[in-house]
DNA sequence: CCAATCTCTAGTAAATTGATAGAGATTGGA
DNA sequence: TCCAATCTCTATCAATTTACTAGAGATTGG
């Protein structure tokens, strides 16, 4: 799986609006900060995510961007394959390999399919819960 | 996971490959022929591939490559590493993602576990097998 | 010795990646 | 009503990677 940096910023922008409260919008330049984006980058990555239809988002003063899902209804996956393209070698390479007595389209298919277990399984809601779980965790080690 | 179409052609060259009787050596024309890869290109996968210790090769009048294991001794996934380099996002983005209170490197772990469960479960004796396997149940659906 | 073959080093056009720049549109509030 | 803050849109760009191509050199068998 294939996975710019461009498609890492995407998931960590969302990362980040699902873990606010979502009541209002979070300025670009909080994320950026926060995540340590190049701001004029993520930008255009917002707004491809917004053109999507995973984010929603207000102009002006006390403008921002927002989730326009539920933490739990937007996957990995779908961020990925929405900025990245294909996720699996089968379909980016299929129209080359056209002699159909090859056994590459099935195990092709194989890898799709475990990939997919993994990130269309896993929602925002899901990776805020781990991390707040890893935090707690932590927490409790600086304790003893 | 990113498949280039280099790492594609090496898959199919050491398919090929496997699929001989390796008594002696196949010619890159060959190859190149067989698997419809441009020859010059070609080439230089089979130089790399047999740097890597997986491909042998002989110069000369009769000479050619031949695999340097037997076909169950070779998995794809370890082509698709040496020709592509590596497969999951993890190790290609961790030195950016510094925040190790970020719930993706887990992610990542989980990707490369269920890639690794098909790309590196697969030797080329079972993609053989598998491509008879086929051929034989066309062939039988050809005598109906 | 010569023809067939692998080998080695360069080069290269096109696409992609990871940005940056700057002007425009909208909104909330003074 | 304005203004300041913010998102939005279009353009541009340097660096890298990808998928090749070219051509001379090294080996081998007959």
């Amino acid at each position: 799986m294939y996975v710019s940096v461009k498609g890492e910023y995407a998931l960590r922008a969302v990362f980040d609006l699902a873990g606010r409260d979502g009541s209002r919008p979070v300025k670009i330049a909080e994320i950026a900060a926060r995540q340590e984006i190049p701001q004029k980058f993520l930008e255009l990555i917002l707004a491809q995510l917004k053109q999507g239809g995973f984010l929603g988002s207000r102009r002006g003063a006390d403008g921002g961007y927002f989730l326009a899902k539920t933490p739990e209804a937007i996957s990995v996956g779908e961020i990925l394959r929405h900025i990245d393209g294909p996720i699996s070698p089968g379909q980016r390479l299929q129209d080359k390999a056209r002699p159909q007595d090859s056994p590459f389209p099935e195990l092709w298919d194989e890898v799709e399919q475990a990939l997919s277990n993994v990130i269309d399984q896993t929602s925002f809601a899901d990776l805020v819960a781990r991390w707040k779980e890893k935090s707690s965790r932590h927490a409790a080690n600086w304790q003893i």
